[in-house]
DNA sequence: TCCATTAATGCAAAATACGCATTAATAAAT
DNA sequence: ATTTATTAATGCGTATTTTGCATTAATGGA
């Protein structure tokens, strides 16, 4: 059964006039004639009750009349959302990004996204670093952002952005600016610190920085969460080392120093993963 | 955009693989794959993502899936239910009746119609004598049951039964039989009868019999509704003259004594009306 | 009774769909 | 690395379906 016939005997049901009906819908009346016989023999029942002189619906015909008004418009309507979903302006999208980035790229990127594509559905998704590349390869993500390169096949990453690191202090803290810090009195901090693997080349700058200071900190605790750790400092627990764009967060009170470290953001994916809203996203990425 | 292509493309969305779906639904691979393309350019979409190994629905092709399997029970519903209108197994129709045979033809009719046609609906309705041939003629009924012929065209009609005549008097009446009557004792009666033109050839009849005893009855009231005029004769206020056919009513504490007159049924129907629900319901009156 | 209207139909041409055989891409096996 | 097996796409000739034109036949109105 054709939509296209459906869409001849609606025309019909309106018309009541198969010449009418044929000239508004650019066939000849014998083509609109044996179109509507063959609807007719397909559905095995009688559409209009016609002689020579009149053409009229029959109830059975009365009935499919409405029905299939509903019911086109309907598919009409399905064939246009899966049109977007092909062209990637619907759909949903999964993304994975670390804590430190919610107040400062996350939400420019989102901005683009939503502006670009409005009818989009994003989830944000909180990751634990160790599981990142696991929910993108089993699909329980479909981008994440991270700060580590990665080496697996068939994940694709690209660098989005690079932080620069900066010791937070309370703002009544001695620390002002780079040059107040020595080895001395770095050692008399205490340091609250990101758990060594919320991103491993991350925590290795963080050792560098150490290094080049050329001693161990008195680490007074660990933590994933880097709005955690901001709340301790500014409650005077102590000093951290973040990501700078921590700074864009609501954090009064507390002091950003920036460091000669700098550590990057990356976006990954799946080299395989066609679907158009992913490729719309990153073509947004990337021209950003 | 034909519904068959639509039945391959769920085919192949469950197989995700056109050689075994090509012979599940019995056409060859090449057709196959050329309904896809098909109907992936009508759609101006691609539904796989397919290279020379493997098969898989795209995101667009997985929403279609899952619309037009829920759209495709709808279609097949409604084409089953308008063959069903088709054949006089569903839909309405609209009925008048006097209400003499409410207890006794109607119900056997109805059961009938209802045994037969499970799926129909039955309108029943009330329309004065006046006005039956007028609701029938303008479609508000499809069907009215008469004790009148009717010289219309356009309309038809046949005999379904005939009644007798019955004189209706209290249990405690001295009238026992027809040999009580004389014209001495029916002139000191007092009459309840039917409006004049409750069914004119009715009203003729009982005239007849009036004429036949040779007197005019004292009419202490007129009423459309025989169940009134029932209640009445049993209140002991007068006596009646009703089809026996009200014999089938509940009604203790009245005698009906047959008289030598009858009155006809007709049923009436519109002889345009082409509806399959009036053919089947007349084709059980015809064997009734 | 005649005329105008109009849905159905015979027929040939055009368009479409189909099956067969083949091709080409790719994953698995060696 | 090379071979093999699998399998979706495609060229081509055939079969089927659909179309338009011209005509027919039924019907309501003058």
């Amino acid at each position: 059964m054709d939509l296209q016939r459906i869409k001849y005997f609606l025309a019909l049901s309106e018309e009541l006039h198969y010449w009418k009906t044929a000239e508004k819908v650019n066939i000849t009346q014998s083509a609109l004639s044996r179109q509507i016989q063959s609807l007719e023999s397909e559905l095995g029942l009688q559409l209009f009750e016609r002689n020579k002189r009149n053409v009229k619906l029959t109830p059975a015909g009365q009935f499919l009349k409405e029905k299939w008004e509903v019911e086109l418009s309907e598919l009409e309507y399905i064939h246009q959302f899966a049109k977007q979903l092909h062209l990637g302006e619907r759909g949903t999208i999964t993304i994975a990004h670390p804590d430190s980035i919610s107040a400062s790229i996350m939400p420019d990127l989102l901005a683009k996204i939503t502006d670009a594509f409005p009818q989009l559905q994003i989830k944000l998704v909180q990751v634990l670093y160790e599981n990142q590349l696991e929910f993108l390869k089993n699909y329980k993500i479909d981008l994440v952002i991270t700060r580590d390169t990665n080496s697996e096949p068939g994940i694709k990453s690209i660098k989005l952005y690079s932080d620069h690191l900066a010791l937070v202090v309370p703002l009544d803290h001695p620390f002002k600016a780079l040059g107040d810090l020595s080895a001395e009195n770095l050692k008399q901090q205490k340091f609250i610190l990101p758990s060594k693997d919320e991103g491993s080349s991350y925590s290795e700058i963080i050792q560098a920085f150490f290094k080049s200071y050329d001693f161990v900190p008195d680490v007074f605790l660990h933590s994933e969460f880097g709005s955690t750790i901001i709340a301790l400092v500014r409650k005077g627990l102590g000093i951290a080392i973040l990501p700078d764009s921590y700074m864009h967060h609501q954090s009064p009170g507390l002091r950003f120093i920036p460091l000669p470290f700098k550590t990057d953001l990356l976006i990954n994916w799946r080299a395989d993963d066609h679907n158009p809203v992913l490729a719309n996203i990153l073509k947004l990425v990337f021209e950003y």
